[in-house]
RNA sequence: GGAGGGGUGGCCGAGCGGUCAAUGGCAGCAGACUGUAAAUCUGCCGACGAAAGUCUACGUAAGUUCAAAUCUUACCCCCUCCA
């Protein structure tokens, strides 16, 4: 074993290390369990996405072996907006706002994290707790004494921002000190040693760990992840209708699954070390699999997956939906994660099949539909059909009828 | 405060009075091939319309013109240099 901790260990065979700072005494610290280490977020949305599951299954490993989460919302910095490494501002969002997408992130982290008041219970804290408080002068004196402007400027976060065509408000120049600042305070209010966070906060988190050494001559560790990338160097979790999150209500357990079931071959072994729960050994033999078998293993991903985020109830569902779907061209009418689309008979006239695909959300324009219908994307019960097409009156089995846009996307239209 | 450069479709980026719903690339959609993968090839890719065509769009607002993304003015925002 490379590190005295357990912890540590894991990690970097399971491809979570990025860098960190001061490896040693940091793996000394942490084979201790019991530790405190933190991971922060802004909370701009009411869901976390895939981009955020390396950190959180990070800190899931953090807890597996006996440490303790903790888990900062940025309420507070929210306000501010993390300028790092990103050629836009962000909106700024109002405490409404930040209070319902707050609800919606706690939720998320539920399934992975264990929370409570154990040992290595995970717990959740708001830094607006601390920060919405602060007064202006009294902080620059106790805090903004330590910082560099000039060490700030030589940051690559920052810098990214300082080139043609950006801005750096000092709004967003503050975030990084703010942060710093987050972690001051959750070492000095509970012994936490440890941040956690993307590469592209290796910026923030030296300062934190600057700003206990200079307040506190304590020291503190950062440890940073690869950003999730797949193997074509894009970003993961972005799909063509939009992000993929983990709360149910944003993305039916179905579609979460699917995403995972069509990942690229070359990403299949990296993620499953990542987000699965899988034992290393039995990973490392599925590593020679190639071509077609490796189909079978992108399920087990799937269902790996699946089963953390959603629970393991929703697999069954979600393969009976699969098996209709894609490998007979059978019954879809008892399935239920395939949306449906009631139609009233005596409505049937004066609904076209484009009204059905706008209607059903499948494309948001007319414009659209008619591409997709002329493209020869549009089938009912597997026959491509085009714009003439009628709905017809008397089905000759049952009331529902399959509607498919292209070989991924399927409705069923109920009639009534 | 002064001087100069810039703001174009989801992104990048051409265009600089009519032929511009706007070249090209990326992303996306569909089809072929396949393994619900990748790569490749083909078609599509502002809205409405069966179509002719109409409408909306090149930072915002006014104006010049038969005609404006393109010219003028004011304003907003960004960048660079000077104070």
């Amino acid at each position: 074993m490379k590190y005295k901790s357990s912890f540590l260990n894991e990690a970097s065979i399971r491809g979570f290390f990025y860098q960190s700072t001061n490896l040693e005494a940091m793996d000394e610290f942490l084979a201790t369990r019991g530790r405190l280490g933190y991971l922060g977020f802004d909370i701009t949305a009411k869901s976390l996405h895939v981009g955020h599951l390396i950190p959180i299954f990070l800190l899931r490993l953090f807890q597996k072996h006996g440490h303790k989460p903790v888990m900062l919302v940025g309420g507070g910095t929210t306000k501010i907006g993390d300028p790092s490494l990103k050629n836009t501002t962000r909106p700024i969002l109002t405490d409404e706002e930040i209070e319902e997408n707050m609800k919606g992130i706690k939720s998320c982290l539920v399934p992975f994290l264990r929370f409570g008041n154990g040992e290595s219970d995970a717990v959740l804290v708001n830094n607006a707790d601390w920060l919405d408080r602060l007064e202006y002068i009294p902080f620059l004196q106790e805090i903004g004494k330590y910082f560099s402007v000039n060490r700030m400027l030589s940051f690559e976060s920052v810098k990214a921002k300082l080139t043609d065509n950006n801005s750096l408000s000092f709004l967003e120049f503050n975030y990084m000190i703010l942060q710093a600042y987050d972690f001051y305070r959750l070492y000095s209010d509970m012994d936490c040693r440890i941040q956690f966070g993307g590469q592209d906060q290796w910026g923030n988190i030296v300062c934190g760990v600057e700003l206990v050494r200079k307040k506190s001559s304590n020291e503190v560790f950062g440890f940073t992840n690869p950003l999730l990338t797949t193997s074509d160097g894009k970003k993961m979790g972005k799909t063509a209708s939009g992000a993929v999150w983990l709360s149910k209500e944003m993305l039916s357990a179905y579609d979460f699954w699917q995403y995972w079931r069509n990942v690229d071959d070359a990403d299949v072994i990296k993620l499953m070390y990542l987000f699965t729960d899988v034992e290393i050994d039995e990973i490392k033999r599925m590593e020679s699999v190639r071509g077609k078998e490796l189909n079978e293993i992108k399920v087990r991903l799937a269902d790996e997956i699946t089963s953390i985020a959603h629970g393991r109830e929703s697999l069954q569902p979600i393969h009976q939906a699969v098996s209709s779907v894609f490998e007979s061209d059978g019954e879809l009418s008892s399935v239920t994660s395939i949306p449906r689309y009631n139609l009233k008979k005596s409505s049937i006239n004066a609904t076209s099949i484009i009204d059905v695909i706008v209607a059903s959300g499948i494309c948001v324009t007319r414009s659209e539909a008619k591409r997709l219908l002329r493209s020869g994307g549009v089938y009912m019960d597997g026959a491509s059909v085009d714009e003439e097409y009628r709905i017809p009156e008397t089905l000759t089995n049952g009331d529902t009828l399959k509607l498919s846009c292209g070989k991924k996307k399927h409705l069923l239209i109920v009639l009534e």
